[in-house]
DNA sequence: TAGTTATACGGAGGGTGCCTCCGCTTTTCA
DNA sequence: TGAAAAGCGGAGGCACCCTCCGTATAACTA
């Protein structure tokens, strides 16, 4: 059909793009995910309508941030397969995404936003890697009855991402999530009844 | 000293504080955390100016509603006691809290507000006594050898909270929570390296 | 290189919510 | 019943949300 032979992306477009995200990024950082959107298009250095032409709405903004930070997500994943102690090696992977979110904690707020049904798709691809990377590793496990079975990945990063969430920013917030965080693992590899 | 006699309050002061308490859990149940507090005000059938009389912020206006809801959960708590099964009585409790909230889900948003750590001392006594009820289950839990020690009601509250809010609304989502929250507690019956 | 046009830019503007302030009303108390 | 304390309501100033459209500029073309 009709497909018109598309032009190039303007250069100013890509980098005021560029310039939104990062802005986005200190900004929802600091601010909690109720910050103002007009005050990070003053940090971009960029109109408001510019951002909502890229990012229609605080969603898609959310977005756009938070796939950046779940490629790095998937290089963790990924690394810890083929691992011959899978228990230690999902511990281990929760501990290296609460240290991620430490670095974020503004950000928190915004995670209960992006895990919802319809977003989901958005960014399926991304999510599909880690998926399948700590679904490999669960299975293992299982398999070798080290936890019990019908776990997934989905299961594992909300509750992290809940348990990081509920404990409110202070001194002993990593100790204290990670300390939930080990009672959860523990009660994965109890599975009563277990085989 | 020169402290003035009080009057007795004005009754129709009292009235609208209840109307806008039982404005509040509506709207506010409805609509989530940031629901408009002018709705409220006028779910009420009082002014704007009337709401911030009583209720100078967001946050004074929640935890009235929430102390109201924490009354419920304190006679939950007290009756637990004295069971011969600690454990059992810890998770009995935990899924009395997730049935109640789930009543409430719009108001789950509001959970992580409340329970910040200066907000603790406005409606302390009322978690003091749930507090203290769940401790003594821990205690005798742990002292019995049945689960870790040095686990506390604040560690079991926030955990809950954060599941319930982590799991978005949907069909399953009591199934979900009860789920992640039994391996919880399973990993606190597990707990390694004990005595 | 100069002209054309698709694309993007910026910010004014209308709507809503937040919270304060203060003139008016109602209730308590003597 | 009258004075004064207490409470009421909503106007008003400010910030934010998002849309719309006149202007500017980059990509293409001859």
């Amino acid at each position: 059909m009709g497909e018109t032979r598309q032009r190039k992306p303007r250069s100013d477009a890509l980098k005021n793009r560029e310039l939104l995200i990062a802005a986005a990024k200190e900004v929802l950082g600091q601010g909690g995910p109720n910050a103002s959107l007009e005050a990070v298009a003053r940090q971009a250095g960029v109109g408001i309508g510019t951002l909502y032409r890229h990012f229609p709405n605080r969603e898609s903004l959310f977005h756009a941030v938070f796939s950046r930070e779940l490629e790095q997500l998937v290089s963790l994943a990924e690394g810890l397969e083929g691992t011959n102690d899978p228990v230690e090696a999902i511990r281990g992977w929760l501990h290296g995404n609460v240290a991620m979110v430490e670095t974020k904690r503004g950000m928190l707020g915004a995670l209960s936003i992006v895990m919802t049904e319809e977003s989901k798709q958005t960014y399926a691809e991304l999510k599909g890697r880690i998926d399948s990377s700590v679904n490999r590793l669960l299975d293992q496990a299982a398999e070798a009855g080290q936890i019990r079975p019908g776990v997934t990945a989905e299961d594992l990063m909300q509750t992290m991402y809940a348990l990081c969430y509920a404990r409110p920013p202070g001194p002993d917030w990593r100790a204290q999530v990670l300390k939930l965080l080990d009672i959860f693992v523990d009660g994965l590899a109890a599975h009563r009844g277990g085989g």
